[in-house]
RNA sequence: GGAGGGGUUCCCGAGUGGUCAAAGGGGUCGGGCUGUAAACCCGAUGGCUCAGCCUUCGGAGGUUCGAAUCCUCCCCCCUCCA
C-alpha cells in the first residue's frame, strides 16, 4: 500500500468506529511501527461455531482488513477454548468443548468467507486452546488474582444480574479474564471488536499491564442493522445479507433497505470516501440524483467485493429488466406439464412455491399470481395448451410452465 | 427441602365449560401507493380439492352431550424462603 503518515492513518482507520481507547495511544503505537518498521500485531476474537458471516460481521473485518492495507499484522484469533464457556448468558452449563477436527473443519469455513475480505498473506489464524490448554492450575489462579470480583461487577450485564438477584456463575465471570489474557499471550498492540465487547475488550488492557505489557488500544465497531433498518443484522432475524449469497441475491437484498439506511451501509461497507458520500447524500436532498440510483450504486459496490465488477454489472442488470421493465428473469424455475386442466394450488405445493395448499389458494385469492404478458389468475383450475407459459407469484418469485 | 407463579397457534400475549382454529400486538405474506425503497392504507396468516372435514392450547389419562378451560398423574420453566 502507500506510504501513510502516521496522522493519516489514523483519519483512515477512525472512519465508522465507534470508541478508540485511547486515541493517543493509537497515534503513538503508529509513530512507533512507522519509525521502526514493525508493523502492529492488531487482535479479533471469533467465536469457532457456526460460522455464517453476513454483511454484519464484514463491518469488523473490513476495520481488519484497513489494518492490513496499512502493512500491520492481523490476527484472526478463534476462540476454541473460550466456545467452552461461550459469551456470558446467564446459562449454567460449558459447553463440550468442540473436537479438533470440528475446530479445523470450522477454521476452514471461515477462512473461505473471511478472506474474500481479509488478505490471507497478512492474516495468522490462531486458536486461544493453543495456550489456554497448556495452562497450569497455578497459572490459572495467578491470572484469576489480577483481577476483583468488583471490577468484573462493573459489566453491565453481570451489574444487572447481580443487583436483580438473578445467577452468575463462576466460569461466567472468568470469560473476560480469558479472553483478556489472549491479548497477553499475542502481545496485541491493537484489539478490534463491535460495541457490545467493549468491557471484554477494556479487561484485556488491565491484565496486559498486570503482566507488564503495554497496554492494547481497543476500537469498537457499531453492530449493523439489518434490512428492516431497525434491528441489528443477524441470521436468526432473517434480516441479513449472507456474504456467500449469489449476486443477484444480494443486488435484490440491498435494493430493499430505506434509503436512510443506505447511508449507513455506504459509509460502514464500502471504502467510498467519507467526502463523496457526502456529495452524494446532497445531490439526493437537493434532487439532483435519484436515491434509487445511488442505492443501486451501493448494491454494485458490495456485490464487487463479495464476487466481481462483472457480477454487480450482470445483477444490475437482470435488477432493471425484471422490476423496472417487468421483463422475464434469466434464471427461473421451470415445471413441465402435459396438456389440459390442472389444479394450481396443489401445482405450487408440489412445486415448493408454498408450504400448504391452503397457503395457494390464499395468494391466488388475493391476486398473487399473474400471467406476465397477461391477467392476474384467481381461478383454482387453469387450463393449459401446448406452449410456454410465464408466470409470476407475489413480487420476486416467478416459473414457467412448458406444456408439451 | 418448603411456599408460590407459569407452560396457548412463528413470537409476545388474551382466553378459565359451548358462540374457540382461539382477542390484540409483532413478524411474515399478498394487494394498493412507489423507486420490487422506507413510511402509510387495505387484506390474509393450522391443514385438507375446502359451504365440509381433520389436527392444535407442555405430556398422558379422566369427568362431560361438549374441554385450551374442570379432575388425576407426569415433565419443564421462573420467583421467594432454607
Amino acid at each position: 500500500m502507500k506510504d501513510w503518515t502516521p496522522e493519516e492513518a489514523l483519519e483512515y482507520l477512525k472512519r465508522g468506529t465507534v470508541d478508540i481507547v485511547e486515541e493517543k495511544e493509537l497515534l503513538a503505537k503508529l509513530k512507533r511501527s512507522y519509525q521502526t518498521g514493525r508493523p502492529l500485531k492488531i487482535k479479533a476474537g471469533f467465536d469457532p461455531t457456526a460460522p455464517d458471516l453476513h454483511l454484519g460481521h464484514t463491518v469488523l473485518l473490513r476495520k481488519m482488513r484497513h489494518f492490513q492495507d496499512l502493512g500491520h499484522e492481523v490476527y484472526f484469533l478463534i476462540g476454541d477454548f473460550t466456545a467452552m464457556i461461550g459469551d456470558p448468558s446467564g446459562r449454567s452449563e460449558t459447553r463440550p468443548p468442540l473436537t479438533k477436527e470440528q475446530v479445523q473443519e470450522n477454521a476452514r469455513t471461515y477462512a473461505e468467507q473471511v478472506f474474500k475480505i481479509l488478505d490471507p498473506q497478512k492474516t495468522k489464524v490462531v486458536f486461544n486452546s493453543q495456550w489456554m490448554s497448556r495452562m497450569t492450575a497455578e497459572d490459572f489462579i495467578r491470572l484469576c488474582a489480577k483481577y476483583t470480583v468488583a471490577r468484573m461487577l462493573e459489566r453491565e450485564d453481570f451489574k444487572k444480574r447481580f443487583e436483580s438477584q438473578r445467577p452468575i456463575y463462576i466460569h461466567e465471570i472468568i470469560y473476560p479474564l480469558i479472553q483478556a489474557y489472549d491479548s497477553v499471550a499475542l502481545e496485541a498492540d491493537v484489539e478490534l471488536g463491535g460495541t457490545d465487547q467493549l468491557f471484554n475488550l477494556l479487561v484485556g488492557r488491565e491484565i496486559q499491564r498486570e503482566y507488564g505489557q503495554e497496554p492494547q488500544v481497543i476500537i469498537t465497531v457499531p453492530i449493523l442493522e439489518g434490512l428492516d433498518g431497525v434491528q441489528k443484522m443477524s441470521k436468526s432475524l432473517g434480516n441479513y445479507v449472507g456474504i456467500m449469497e449469489p449476486p443477484q441475491e444480494m443486488f435484490g437484498k440491498i435494493m430493499s433497505i430505506s434509503d436512510d439506511l443506505m447511508w449507513r451501509y455506504y459509509e460502514l461497507l464500502t471504502d467510498l470516501p467519507l467526502s463523496e458520500i457526502e456529495a452524494l447524500r446532497r445531490a439526493v436532498s437537493e434532487g439532483q440524483e435519484h436515491p434509487k440510483e445511488v442505492k443501486k450504486r451501493l448494491a454494485m459496490l458490495l456485490v464487487s467485493q463479495f464476487h466481481s465488477e462483472t457480477a454487480a454489472q450482470e445483477a444490475a442488470e437482470e435488477f432493471e429488466r425484471v422490476f423496472a421493465r417487468k421483463e422475464i428473469p434469466k434464471d427461473l424455475p421451470e415445471i413441465e406439464l402435459p396438456p389440459g386442466e390442472h389444479w394450481l394450488p396443489g401445482l405450487l405445493k408440489e412445486n415448493g412455491f408454498t408450504k400448504s395448499t391452503s397457503e395457494a389458494k390464499r395468494l391466488l385469492q388475493q391476486g398473487a399470481l399473474k400471467l406476465l404478458e397477461g391477467p392476474t389468475v384467481k381461478e383454482e383450475n387453469f387450463l393449459f395448451k401446448p406452449g410456454e407459459y410465464y408466470f409470476r407469484l407475489g413480487k420476486k418469485r416467478f416459473l414457467k410452465i412448458t406444456v408439451r
